[in-house]
RNA sequence: GCGCCCGUAGCUCAGUGGAUAGAGCACCGGCCUCCGGAGCCGGGUGCGGAGGGUCGAUUCCUCUCGGGCGUACCA
């Protein structure tokens, strides 16, 4: 249990305690203690934590909620309340405490002993999958694929840390029509670069890099294709093509700091039967009919718009079918929960998507879908428009080599999912104020350089047990202590909430903090024991604001 | 038309039903002969609108206006 859940559950007893004391002696009557809260208030002035326990009892203990809470406060006692400076009624009826210090000062020697696991919380036993990017591998990653891979992977690492085992997977989509597009256009290009007079498809994949590709087959393979026919020449081509898109894909996402640990086949759901079986498992379930021609699944039933193909009049199975059997193969491999990222261009199959699960006897609230709004790319003032087809895009490789890993993977989890992103590639690279992530890394390289100042004035930090904490009792390390301490449950509450961006957001509070207590204080000085406790500060600053841009993917320089 | 997401300060955005709605940028004015000035300190009435439920709504519900996306036997 980490420090703030800790506190809170105390205080939750105490309050507990109190209100049956209260009832026993007749000064208040109520049947069960009612879901109440401790929260952080927002204003400093209203304690540590407070509680709203008065305001929903009021009702059926038919008393003013100021009332109540004067007298749970008056039942506290014994030897716990001592660990407050004040527990007092305030506001419409809240319970505000106020902690001593000491449960701060406490802090440091958890970060130092856990070190980089300073921020994880117990193992919860369970497993959770998220799967992100899965792009078709066509084409080069774009922004839309560069976003999702920030999110899935920051968000796997805050359930990690959360006490959950994670899996990352990628699903390659390497079957279906689009695969059947991407072939023919392959083969129009192979023609047309071997000197033959052949339309392109209207639909095909345009783009230089489809060129490339046929470049490189023409190189390995010369004009051998020609001697093939049609299907076997897109076969060849397809299978080259693929494998040679899934290289770059992996490479660039290794740039990118995600590694994967499976690479789910979607032709491998076909190959081993499991789309058929779940059709056919669906079929005689009553959840497919039959129309046109074709198969339908029932998504309506679980509030779909309408039913939605399963199986094409010309005998293909659709994306659709394929999905259901995927996502049935992952509730086989055991995940606790499963998470999606996906663009909010398909938030139209999430209903379909989950009513499967359901027909299938899954609980759907086991299948997490993460939407995430669209990428803007500007340059400047310049709106960069993505477009597979023209070829007209900034890929995932380039924006990686024009700002950076660090500062691409942060601007991409810096705001809330559901948030449109107008990533501005000017802004991106430039090392000014304007650019928040050199803000927390700056505090972080500062940081060693007061290490580096003390190693070279001979000054060592005293052994942890010799250093007195409550010596940092100004405003700036309180609040430096109390945000370092926050650090466990932000990652509870990311996790829980899905909600990457609230990590991008504590390193800059965090770093904002400790910029703060850095102009108005000293490290270094005559005070040997105040230097000690705060080199100790510095120390464990050090880690969290290191922990937290880990989770994010983005490095913590010692100089910048 | 219908469905999903979003409308919060000049701009870009935070804000697990709580008590006086916050950051960054931009703008103005200040700051250590000293650990990195990529820093710090100060300057701010704005939740698109109208109803409804709640002790209490930026947050939940309904309607409405504005923007994005979706609404294929594509994925």
């Amino acid at each position: 249990m980490n420090a703030i859940e800790a506190n809170k559950s105390f205080i939750k007893e105490v309050i507990d305690e109190a209100l049956y004391c209260a009832r026993q002696k007749g000064l208040l009557s109520f049947q069960d203690i009612p879901d109440y809260v401790i929260e952080v208030p927002r204003e400093k002035g209203h304690g540590d934590f407070a509680a709203n326990v008065a305001m929903l009892m009021a009702r059926q203990a038919r008393l003013a909620p100021k009332t109540i809470a004067g007298i749970i406060v008056a039942e506290m006692a014994g030897d716990k309340i001592s660990r407050f400076e004040k527990i007092e009624v305030a506001g419409a009826g809240f319970i505000n405490f106020f902690f001593t210090n000491n449960w701060l000062y406490d802090i440091p020697a958890q970060v130092i002993q856990m070190g980089e696991k300073y921020g994880y919380n117990d193992s919860l036993n369970l497993k959770v999958q998220v799967e992100f990017v899965s792009a078709n591998p066509t084409g080069n990653l774009h922004m839309g694929n560069a976003r999702g891979g920030a999110i899935g992977d920051t968000l796997a690492n805050i359930l990690a840390r959360a006490g959950y085992e994670v899996e990352r997977e990628f699903y390659v989509n390497d079957a279906g029509n689009q695969i059947e597009i991407f072939a023919q256009s392959l083969e129009a290009r192979y023609l047309q670069l071997t000197g033959h007079d052949v339309i392109f498809p209207d639909n095909g994949y345009a783009g230089p890099d489809v060129i490339q590709t046929v470049k490189n087959i023409i190189r390995d393979k010369g004009k051998s294709l020609l001697e093939l026919d049609s299907s076997a020449r897109r076969k060849l081509m397809i299978d080259y093509a693929l494998k040679e898109k899934l290289a770059y894909i992996e490479k660039t996402l290794l740039d990118f700091g995600i590694k994967y640990d499976v690479w789910f086949s979607e032709q491998s759901l076909h190959d081993s039967g499991k789309i058929e079986e779940v059709i056919q498992w669906l079929t005689e379930k009553d959840f497919i009919y039959e129309q046109d021609g074709a198969l339908w699944f029932k998504s309506t039933i679980y509030g779909d718009e309408k039913d939605e193909v399963i199986k094409r009049a010309n005998g293909f199975t659709t994306y659709f079918a394929a999905d259901i059997a995927y996502h049935k193969d992952k509730f086989e491999r055991g995940f606790d929960w499963v998470i999606n990222v996906w663009g909010a261009d398909h938030h139209g199959h999430v209903a379909r998507m989950k009513g499967a699960m359901q027909a299938l006897g899954y609980d759907p609230d086991r299948l997490d879908i993460l939407l995430m709004q669209l990428v803007r790319l500007y340059r400047g003032g310049n709106i960069v428009r993505m477009s597979k087809r023209t070829g007209t895009t900034v890929s995932l490789d380039e924006l990686i080599e024009e700002v950076g890993k660090d500062a691409a993977r942060f601007f991409f989890v810096m705001r809330s999912p559901d948030s449109h992103l107008d990533f501005d590639l000017q802004l991106a690279k430039q090392q000014s104020q304007e650019n928040p992530v050199y803000y927390a890394q700056y505090a972080h390289a500062r940081i060693c350089s007061i290490f580096r100042q003390a190693e070279a004035a001979g000054v060592n930090m005293a052994p942890l047990k010799e250093i007195d904490c409550s010596l940092l009792n100004n405003e700036e390390e309180i609040s430096l202590l109390r945000k370092i301490a926050d650090f466990p449950e932000e990652i509870m509450i990311a996790a829980r909430t899905l909600a990457p961006h609230r990590i991008a957001r504590y390193v800059l509070d965090l770093a904002g903090l400790f910029h703060s207590f850095y102009n108005h204080h000293r490290v270094l000085n005559s005070d040997l024991p105040l230097q000690n406790a705060r080199l100790l500060l510095m120390a464990v600053t050090r880690i969290t604001i290191r922990n937290a841009l880990d989770v994010l993917g983005v490095t913590a320089p010692q100089q910048m």
